[in-house]
DNA sequence: AAAACTGTCAGCCATCGCTTGACACATTAA
DNA sequence: TTAATGTGTCAAGCGATGGCTGACAGTTTT
């Protein structure tokens, strides 16, 4: 019953330099600057060397004028999926029920 | 538009501790074997002074029989709340349109 | 009494998020 | 044609994090 669960997470660096960049007539030693950050924090961010961490969530909601939640969203389902894979948790047994509202899956509206 | 979150973001450890634990039949040394973590850490996260990571997330996940997402979520909520107090973003110009690329489930393809 | 659980501290360590400084090269502005 | 700026990228440094082990003292369970 594993509904949706859209593909490869993708990292939000890729989504930066592929779609907002070239949209944005800024350059990015001036976008660094822009967001208060240094140049090369940009620069391993666009790489997807480094994460959206929320600080940088807030900061690119502001200059960006979205939703910081949209950014750090990204970012943690490159994480879970990263962790999903690294963690070995076959160990684990359950020792609780299912009891569990599948979170505020907001629905988006 | 965004109204104030009505209510303060908890965390994940407080939810652990008030209600996960209490309905669990486990010690929580236990649940620190269980779960693969050091008695330590378990409390650390407990008493709010780690968060939950991803690879956390899963191991919660597994151990509690619910979706790793729910932990992470209550997790990134905390820590956006905390980023949006600590972060001054005044001085960031928005130099772009509001465009929310209506998050996670991009239908890609 | 022995075994296990509890709260909590202290110390350690690898990694992280970010910074500055540098270099070589490319593009743009005066 | 210079000067300024931008670009890719590396290296080193730094404080904070996430996690661990070991310990102690007291409590509860067996």
């Amino acid at each position: 019953m594993d509904r949706h669960h859209s593909i490869p997470p993708m990292h939000p660096g890729e989504l930066l330099r592929e779609d907002v960049l070239p949209a944005l007539d800024v350059s990015k030693a001036e976008l660094a600057r822009t967001l208060g950050i240094s140049r090369q924090t940009l620069y391993d961010l666009i790489n997807e060397r480094q994460p959206v961490t929320a600080e940088m969530a807030v900061r690119l909601g502001k200059a960006l004028g979205s939703s910081p939640r949209f950014w750090l969203d990204l970012q943690r389902a490159f994480d879970l999926a990263a962790a999903e894979r690294s963690v070995d948790v076959s160990r684990i047994p359950r020792i609780a029920a299912v009891k569990d509202p599948d979170v505020i899956d907001r629905p988006r509206g």
